[in-house]
DNA sequence: CTTACCATGTAAGGCGTTACATGATTCA
DNA sequence: TGAATCATGTAACGCCTTACATGGTAAG
């Protein structure tokens, strides 16, 4: 074993990065993910409960079951083996940064189905930006002002990231479609 | 049949899309991907080839088998249903756009390792950026030379795009090292 | 009363990489 | 002669999402 792999699976150390700021259930485990990490990482709960119970064999994590009002949670906490865990991991190299952009896949066949349609595509594209960016730009004011708490530091520096790129993808989207329109009105007259 | 997905592999239509350009080889497939498509799109033979011959099942390209100087190769060409399924994918809606920084992620937790460490992982990842712009940068230059190919214009769109995100990351580099060197410089003494 | 949310989990299966396996040719 | 490149492919397996399954509580 060990043989393969050496990269993969992030999910314990993402899970173990929240549980170190804060013991919590699976669920809200999830609902940290979609609302602090959505940017640049992803996860379901198929791969959330799994690991969880990985992590508490490894004894990494400490399963706490309580019961709120009849309601069953399973509230985790990291170890200290588990904060040894992650921070070897963050102190390590070799960080993998994909980039998977159906969008930009169809830009480049663009020529394959005609200047319109890729301008289409890049509205769509620029319309799901613009729906982004008002949630970064709330994070950022928001921990702007909590600048006492050591680890909202680091949260602002990722939102200063998805603000950075979000708009540099917007100025993209424009002068992409100038170039493709100005192209249009080279042929003005061949359309009916 | 058909309910599970209705997303997902693209592998066949990057596959189409290049064979829409130009005949060719699994061996030559991949060389065009990690030339033209690995800044945001990736593929390993484990999927190409596989792919290559369920698209010739379905009819959507042809293999050609020659053999170059006792060294056999098999040329891929699409066929019109090909190019339909493609056009068809083209013009759909709900394009997936996905990032999966690992950097980032290092960042979000980096309370847990310090920011001295913290910088170095941004200083890891401005190098891979750096090492990757005068690529991109060169590629920009053929390409605006070759205006008069169709397709050509379709790839510097996406040639500028990398190049605009890419510059994007530099700044962030920048201004984030200075917030947590600034940092440092405040609790100058404290460290022996 | 019914919708939304809280809460946990599993099964199936798609996707894609890694590693292995093989062998020819070209170039230094 | 040995390394790099050309060229094709498979097996194993890890990762992750989707869909399913279940059931309680809060709010309108």
């Amino acid at each position: 074993m060990e043989r393969k792999m050496a990269n993969k699976k992030k999910m314990d150390q993402v899970i173990l990065g929240l549980l170190s700021h804060e013991s919590m259930s699976g669920y809200e485990i999830k609902k940290r993910i979609d609302m602090w990490l959505t940017f640049f990482w992803n996860a379901s709960y198929g791969s959330i409960y799994p690991t969880l119970n990985e992590l508490e064999q490894d004894k990494l994590v400490t399963k706490n079951q309580t019961s709120d009002k009849g309601r069953n949670k399973n509230i985790y906490a990291i170890t200290d083996a588990g904060k040894q865990h992650l921070q070897k991991w963050l102190e390590s190299s070799g960080a993998r940064d994909e980039l998977r952009y159906e969008t930009l896949l169809k830009v480049f066949f663009g020529s394959e189905s005609g200047m319109y349609n890729t301008i289409n595509q890049i509205n769509e594209f620029e319309r799901k930006i613009e729906q982004s960016l008002p949630m970064l730009k709330m994070a950022y004011q928001n921990l702007e002002g909590l600048q006492e708490e050591e680890t909202h530091k680091f949260y602002l520096l990722t939102v200063m990231f998805g603000i950075k790129t979000y708009n540099a993808y917007l100025e993209w989207c424009k002068e992409a479609k100038q170039m493709l329109e100005s192209e249009v009105k080279g042929l003005e007259g061949d359309e009916e």
